[in-house]
DNA sequence: CGTTACGTTGAAAGGGTTCAATCCCTGTGG
DNA sequence: CCACAGGGATTGAACCCTTTCAACGTAACG
């Protein structure tokens, strides 16, 4: 286990994102097989795919810095955004079904992943139970994302899309043990706008109006909450959140 | 395979869904194994439920006749319609992975189905791989739908959206080998402005509209499509559609 | 046959979009 | 190091689509 690549590269058993990513609740010994069939490659520039529409499906991506935007076109040609990826997140399930990938996948920032050839993945799981319920759990949470997604479309007007949407990052910075008050978020406007369905004018009018209000101030990348409670209340949240549930 | 029941009930190898619903592609002596962990219920009555949220997972459900309506409710106790099944769908896959299930299933009308308790579908899908590719291709007939839904809540304008739920509709029941421009269909327009993201109010206008301008008219549950060509239009689908993709 | 829930229609209000102009940041090249 | 270009962000004003509220029709059910 004492790999030269693990002198430059953190193994899993030494990374810090262990508790949220793929190997959550398993015996160190297990973690150790699954490191070995971990793939370690440069990181993804900005704006580089990770994987397209139609490609075949062979990886999944845990992702240990940076960012990633899920998105389709549709029939018209627009963009459609379905997603964002941050660090502890697992992409790439959407390929699993039909063998090839459904979404594109570009790194917002670079990125750097762990990559999961799944054949040996699948092999690893049938000997490893518990990691065969880690990957079901990596699906379930991606379908209540999308739930929470067509939720909001649905039901919220620009200000709760906008402020639920901040408060989700926010719990997922939390949830990974960094600050939750206070990130980096390398998300365009432009690309946060086409996810909540709305145009980048409203968007930015809306963070006008939170930032006058000095209740979060989204500039240059980097997100400040300054009035958590408000955020909460907007967003359309129960008042007494105990622990804040993930969906990401 | 000469029970009484088959006096009374379809089995699988005589059921007029077999080409959409779970035995397609299989083999007849797979069909018949499938046949036999069948549960075939009396049908559920108007507004019983299938399953509820939280409640454990047990059975995947193929619907043989009727409707079921797909919902949750929003932290703010509003309901959320995530989707429609009709015949030949198939429900219940929501509870696969956290073993319980994640949305309310309620029949819109009389509905009857092919009860497939999960432990012994799953048993049987190791033996017969066709059947394990069928169960997965469901799931992601599934995943694709919620896209399509997500797509439409971002993208389409209220006229759109009515209209390519209606076109969708239509091509559910052309692939079921029904008639698609006459079609019943059991859903209210509150459950079927909920999935739009719409108010009945908005909905009942513009279907007035399409009823005045010859495009469809849909009364009493009754679906009756006059100019195909203008639905699609209006949809927002390419005009050249050679055989209509589905994703129900 | 009445009650209840769903559907329809109208008018008014509001929220978000659209379009256009301007600003600002980032990266590039001289 | 500075100037310039280009994409994204911001701001304003007008418009338009959808919602809201309210009243009325109508179908379904006991």
């Amino acid at each position: 286990m004492t790999k030269i690549k693990s002198a430059f590269k953190a193994s899993c058993s030494n990374c810090g994102l262990q508790k949220i990513c793929v190997p959550t609740g398993l015996k160190r010994t297990d973690i150790d097989q699954l490191d070995e069939i971990v793939d370690r490659k440069p990181p993804y520039k900005k704006n580089e795919y990770l994987y397209q529409v139609g490609q075949k499906f062979n990886s999944i991506f845990a992702i240990r810095a940076g960012a990633v935007k899920l998105f389709t076109y549709s029939d018209s040609g627009e963009e459609i955004v379905h997603g964002f990826c941050l660090a502890g997140d697992v992409v790439g399930f959407d390929g699993l079904v039909n063998e090839e990938y459904t979404y594109n996948a570009i790194a917002l920032d670079t990125t750097s992943v762990c990559n999961m050839p799944y054949d040996q993945l699948a092999d690893l799981a049938v000997k490893i139970p518990d990691l065969n319920h880690q990957i079901m759990s990596a699906m379930s949470k991606k379908m209540f994302d999308d739930r929470m997604h067509s939720e909001l479309l649905i039901k919220r007007n620009a200000d709760q899309r906008v402020a639920h949407f901040i408060w989700n990052m926010a719990e997922r910075f939390r949830n990974r043990g960094y600050a939750h008050d206070e990130f980096r978020l390398p998300i365009l406007h432009r690309d946060f706008a086409l996810y909540l369905g709305l145009t980048p004018e409203t968007v930015s009018r809306i963070l006008a109006k939170f930032n006058s209000e000095d209740i979060v101030c989204w500039k240059k990348k980097q997100v400040q909450i300054f009035n958590e409670t408000a955020l909460k209340k907007i967003a359309g949240l129960a008042e007494a959140d105990p622990a804040g549930q993930e969906f990401g």
